[in-house]
DNA sequence: CCAAAGCAAGAGCACTGCTCTCGAAGTTGG
DNA sequence: CCAACTTCGAGAGCAGTGCTCTTGCTTTGG
C-alpha cells in the first residue's frame, strides 16, 4: 500500500528512490564498481575486463552496457571516484586531530602525508587520476570540480595562513612572470580565495610537486635510490611548505 | 673468399657483425622498434599491438616473437630507448649553446626545458616511462642505468656549482633528516659525485618534483588551470633551481 | 489492462597475445 | 662440398577481449 508519489514529488524530494526497479538500477552499479575497483586494486587498469567483471557478478557482458555504455565509461566513473577519495582524504587530515586549530604548517604536513597514505594504499587508483591518462581518452569536464577538491584543501591552509598573518611572502628569487596574472585571477575567482596571485603560483607549483614526489614513490622511480622513504618524503613536503611561505623562520615543524 | 674469423676474435673485435643472418636481425629489430614508437606516438602504449606491428611490417605476427618473446619485452625496449632519449636531451643541452662555459643556473633552466621539450615531443614515451606503470609490470635491473642518465645531468650542474664555490647552502628550513644519510651515501659513490649528503637530498627532491610539474602539464592536471604554460614552468623551474642552492642571491637567472 | 520501456541473455564480429607445428632457408663443421 | 644443425617465416589454433544486435521476458505507468 504504498502512497501515491508523482515524479514531480519525487524530483522535488531529490534523492528520494521511487521504484525497485531505480533501487535496483543503482544497486547494480554500485556492486559493478565495486568489482572493477578490486580489479583495478589487483591486476591494473589495463587489465580491467568488462566480461570479467561481468562474469564475477554472475551476469552476462552484454547485460553491463546497460549500466556503462563502454570500458571507458566505466573508468571515468572510477575515476571521479578516485579524485573524490583522494579529496575526502585530504579534508579529513586538516578536519583531524586538532583540526583547524592546528599551526598551518602542521596541516599543510598532515594533508601531504594523507595524499600519500591514500596513494600508498590505493595505488592503482591513484595511477588512473595521476598517471598517465588511458589510450588517447580525454577526462571529461565532469571530473574537474573532483579534481579541484584536493588542491582547494592546500589552498585553504594558505589562505588561513594569509589571513592571521603568519604567512611569510614567498619573494624569494624571480618574481612570477605577469604572464600568469590571467590565469591566478581565474583560479582565484573559480576557488573563491582571496590571495595575491603570486602565491597562488607558488602554491599551484607546490600542489603539481608534490604529485612528482608520489608519483615518484609510486612509479618505481625511487626504486634502489630512496628507500627511507617517510623521512624523505616529509622533508620534501616540508621544504614544499617552507616555498609557498608556510613554516619558515620562527615556527617549528614536528621534525623526523 | 671471407678471412676466417673466428669467435674469439669477432668477440674481442666487439661490434663487428658476421653474417648476413645477424645483420638482418638487428635491421629487423630496429624496424619493429620503429614501427612500435610510431603506433605508441599515435594510439598510446595500451593500444600497442604485436600483431598491428607486424602486419605494418609485412610479417606474420608468430614471426615477431623471434625477435621479441612477449608484449612486455617490446615495451622494456622502448622504455629503455625512452630513457636514454631523455637522457641524451638532457646532456646536448648543457653541451649546446656555451655548454659548461655558462653559468650553473643557466644551464640548469637549459636542461629543465630540453626534458620538457622532448617530453611535450614524446608524450606517449614520456609516460611510458614517468607516467604509471603498465599492468603490474616492473621495470627490470637493465633499465636503471639509462633512467640515471638524466639525473646525473643535473647532479653534474650542481657539482659545477659546488666546485667553483658558486652554490648557496640550502640550509633554509629544517635540515634533512640522518636517515636519509645511508641512502645519499650509496647514491654518492654510485654516481661518483663530491657533494654533501643535505644537497643531495635537495636535488633528488628537485628531480623528482620536475617530472610533477611536466607530467601535471602533460597528463591534464593543468587543463583549464594553467594556460601559459611556459611561463609558468620557467618560473617554477627557477624556484627548483634557488631550492637546491643555484641561483639565488647575486646571480641573475634569464627570467621569462 | 495493456502498450511502452527497461532488462538479461545469447550469438556473433573483429580484434588481441601467445603457442605449436612444419617446411624453407641460412650456418657451420667435417 | 655436403650433411647436420640452427634459425626463421608462415599458418592454424586457443583463449580471451570490447562491443553490437536480436530475441524474448519483466517491470512500469497511463
Amino acid at each position: 500500500m504504498v502512497i501515491a508519489l508523482n515524479a514531480g514529488t519525487l524530483l522535488s524530494m531529490g534523492s528520494r528512490v521511487q521504484g525497485a526497479r531505480e533501487r535496483a538500477r543503482i544497486e547494480i552499479v554500485a556492486a559493478i564498481k565495486a568489482e572493477a575497483r578490486r580489479q583495478l586494486a589487483s591486476d591494473g587498469a589495463a587489465k580491467l575486463s568488462l566480461r570479467a567483471v561481468a562474469r564475477e557478478l554472475g551476469m552476462v557482458s552484454s547485460a553491463l552496457y546497460r549500466y556503462f555504455p563502454s570500458r571507458d565509461d566505466l573508468l571515468t566513473a572510477l575515476i571521479t571516484d578516485a579524485y573524490d577519495a583522494v579529496g575526502e582524504a585530504a579534508e579529513q587530515a586538516t578536519a583531524g586531530s586538532g583540526g583547524a586549530a592546528d599551526s598551518p604548517p602542521a596541516r599543510w604536513l598532515a594533508v601531504c602525508r594523507a595524499v600519500r597514505a591514500w596513494a600508498l594504499e590505493h595505488p592503482h587508483e591513484y595511477a588512473l587520476i595521476y598517471g598517465s591518462p588511458v589510450p588517447g581518452y580525454a577526462a571529461p569536464q565532469s571530473t574537474t570540480v573532483a579534481a579541484s577538491r584536493g588542491a582547494l584543501v592546500m589552498f585553504g591552509i594558505a589562505q588561513d595562513a594569509y589571513d592571521s598573518g603568519a604567512l611569510r611572502e614567498p619573494t624569494r628569487g624571480s618574481a612570477a612572470p605577469d604572464a600568469l596574472a590571467r590565469d591566478m585571477a581565474e583560479i582565484i575567482e573559480r576557488l573563491d580565495i582571496r590571495l595575491p596571485a603570486p602565491l597562488v603560483v607558488e602554491l599551484v607549483a607546490a600542489w603539481s610537486e608534490l604529485f612528482g614526489l608520489i608519483s615518484s614513490e609510486l612509479f618505481g622511480q625511487f626504486n634502489r635510490v630512496v628507500t627511507e622513504r617517510d623521512a624523505f618524503f616529509g622533508h620534501a613536503v616540508a621544504r614544499l611548505a617552507d616555498q609557498v611561505g608556510l613554516g619558515g623562520g620562527s615556527a617549528v615543524l614536528p621534525g623526523e
